[in-house]
DNA sequence: GATGAATGAGGCTTCATTCAT
DNA sequence: AATGAATGAAGCCTCATTCAT
């Protein structure tokens, strides 16, 4: 029963996730979406007060996994080259196996009705100084840069070829580990 | 007359973005962008057949203006990195002076309803195959990059600085002269 | 609860019938059909695609129902003029009975945006054939006459004095049995 | 000047008529009658109050037109069968040359909101009763019959004809002499 | 707990009509 | 006299939300 309740408001997520991310928050209807999750539009009112609360909170979950997974890479105590190469890596992975996580996320950043959670914002906060010092401590950041540098670079160079690549900017190829070293290498230039 | 009309449509343009931006592309309805711009409902369809075209209308005139003017700074025979600092010093102004421009612009890119429209696309390639070139001729930017390289850095770290500081991630302090300097520079040394 | 629900439905046909007679297809809102049936506006658009296939829905309904009744006086062994006179008495009872009807079925067939529904163009046809069969066979129609002959007379006469009254161009008398013998009487003489 | 302005105006009339017919009322906007009429909307409400008051202008002067052609039949001496034959001919002319105008008074006919004009309520009647005494006196309607059998048979079976033919119920062939023959017949036996 | 029928506010758009020129 | 730009009421339809079952 708990199992089954799990599973299905896992579906109900998804589904919002993906209609959302290809037809707008205000395109993707909670009908759509709960025919889609195989639930019965009253379900999702049971768990959520209203739309955007289950917006808000596909939105901090997907947060709070991509920064649990950062942690785990500072835990791990690796180069700072590894782990950003590492950490780039993921970016380029859940960008190709779940592309509307990326595009969704984008989305949310951009629209004034959901606020970026304090609480990630403090994640997001310290994941920066964390880098920051590592980087200085290993000697490839720059004394002279602070944790916004680090953020700025880290956090938009990757997801920007992401973009670019999805555009067909100049190219529409799959990205690969030749991407992967590129995008690191400019990376550490920047800070250095 | 002709004066008027165009004062209208502008008004209508305005606050198109700003109302959209604020409130998203479906949570700002026509009757309230027709309100906020003093004219009526029906006035908007004399001039757009719906509302999508009026926002694809604005959506290309922004970037449009953009591009024009890196274009006028790639006419203008400046060093690389002086046009550098000029691009990044814009895209600040444009930041403080009309922030709602720049929101406008994140949010029609991430969203899928409203394509990038081709020529800007053949525009961007363009100009950074032109920057990539001075860039090399120069010898700031380093043999094996590429054009894609260049978008990359170049279109992401300062607007992506803009956000952090919209968002407050690190401070909230207004954009200076000091950011441009760090910014610049950072981006060089990306492209090395 | 299904019991509602038809009548709900029921409802909302016989609202829009009277009000499209009344005050023609596009003078008949949603809404107003809606508060007519007691129903909300939505309540339509869980039934039917829009408003045009409503009316079609109730425009096909009532040309069956014509045709059906037909139909059961055809499998009854009925004299041709025996026929004839029910088939007329039938078509002034729902002018008296439910008079929308015949103006509702009247405003169809000269709407351009409502076809006649093939199904009952091939019905008609079939009708006119068998009352053509039937009568020659009794010799009381002659042997020139082909089927579109008894479709003018039979369903054109009868319709007409319907409307003759309606709108009072000699008498607003009520429809009568000795309207029908001499009607009856017209037909068979027409085709003779 | 004056012969400038019957133009227009004759102009918007016709645009109005055919737009109507092929659109419905409510479908054929002023805008768009103006614009065929090659005339600016502005200039309909110097010569009709509103919509409706240029339509009403137009139904009245088709079904004046027509009864004054009947008018001049009755005026002529003819016998009642070359009368009638003259009668129905028109009418299959006018379907032919001109089959809006009437597609445009069927509809109008059938539209509650434009009434019948109470002018052309008296003229037909007067019509119907002249031909009524013509058939008696050369003895080919026969003396049980009133006038509103003559408005009947006359006034619905060509015109049942016609609409048949459209529809295409048995055949869609043109209309001919033929049919001009057969109708006038059955018109004749359905009188005797 | 779960459903899904029903609601009705609100969105986009059309178009008859007005009126300054 | 004639225009046509502008208005805004009103129409159709969608969809988040509720609630009886």
């Amino acid at each position: 029963m708990r199992n089954t309740d799990t599973q299905k408001i896992e579906r109900v997520k998804e589904a919002a996730l993906k209609l959302i991310v290809s037809k707008g928050y205000h395109g993707a209807s909670i009908a759509e979406i709960a025919k889609a999750a195989q639930v019965s539009d009253g379900y999702l009112y049971r768990h959520y007060a209203n739309k955007a609360d289950l917006v808000k909170d596909i939105y901090r979950s997907k947060l709070k996994a991509f920064h649990d997974f950062i942690y785990e890479l500072l835990d791990a105590d690796l180069p700072f080259k590894e782990l950003l190469k590492r950490l780039i890596t993921h970016l380029f992975a859940i960008a190709k196996e779940e592309p509307e996580t990326v595009q969704f996320i984008f989305m949310m950043i951009h629209d004034h009705d959901f606020d970026y959670p304090h609480s990630r914002l403090l994640a997001l906060r310290d994941i920066c100084v964390q880098l920051l010092e590592r980087g200085k401590r290993e000697d490839v950041i720059g004394s002279n840069h602070k944790a916004e540098d680090v953020l700025i670079v880290v956090f938009s160079l990757p997801v920007k070829l992401i973009e670019a690549r999805r555009k067909g900017v100049f190219t529409s190829h799959e990205i690969t580990s030749v991407d992967v070293e590129n995008i690191t290498d400019i990376c550490l230039n920047a800070l250095r």
